[in-house]
DNA sequence: GACTCACATAAGTCTATGCTTATGTATTGG
DNA sequence: CCAATACATAAGCATAGACTTATGTGAGTC
């Protein structure tokens, strides 16, 4: 696991919404298939990509493996973007203060 | 600009090297080139790809063009990671918790 | 105005990646 | 125990992406 994987990882659209749904909670390989249109094989590809980014995590039960989201792989991202923190308290700053003069 | 375009953009080593580069202070292509050995159009390009993920801006001045970051990009990844933030609360518990053992 | 410098863009190549079909491997139900 | 289910893995293909050399363009220099 490291930040390039984790980056890689969700560069793919695929991914990224497979990771979203994650969040919403726990889901097997077949439920998360429902609604995209791709074949299994490439789910578990997708998947394998994931776990080894550190962004999910698997528990088997039975001839079912449940994925679920893996904080380690946020925290990592988290920590990158943390670095880069002196530059976007000032954006917010902005927002804010945006935000406040679109209220009046 | 979207977050398609910003976890690719992040994606590429070099790319996330000349990104931290220009945490340091605005800097032009060619002093950006320094250290690394890339040819001047791969820079250039990469330069491209981190401009219109929104990651970094430019500034021209006579025949040289100045790059800095812009915060719009990282306010973005920002934004995508807070959207899961209710994963990783727990795991920075974890880690204050291990640091709090690892200073025993 | 020719020359150089600091870039961007074009075109071609090679590798990485996302997909497919085919197959392998546990697990479970009849 | 045999078929079906729920996956993973293998192999092949087609596109995307990172690099190269070659060339274009506009700004400073002499």
């Amino acid at each position: 696991m490291s930040e390039v994987d984790i980056f890689k990882a969700l560069a793919d659209p695929t991914r990224r919404a497979v990771f979203e749904r994650l969040a919403d909670g726990e889901k097997n390989a077949t439920e998360l298939r429902e609604g995209f249109s791709l074949s299994q094989p490439a789910m578990s590809q997708h998947l394998a990509v994931l776990r080894s980014a550190g962004l999910v995590a698997e528990q088997k039960s039975g001839r079912h493996v449940h994925y679920r989201v893996n904080p380690d792989g946020l925290a990592q991202l988290h920590q990158w973007l943390h670095r880069y923190r002196a530059f976007w308290p000032q954006r917010v700053d902005e927002l804010k203060q945006l935000l406040k003069e679109m209220d009046q």
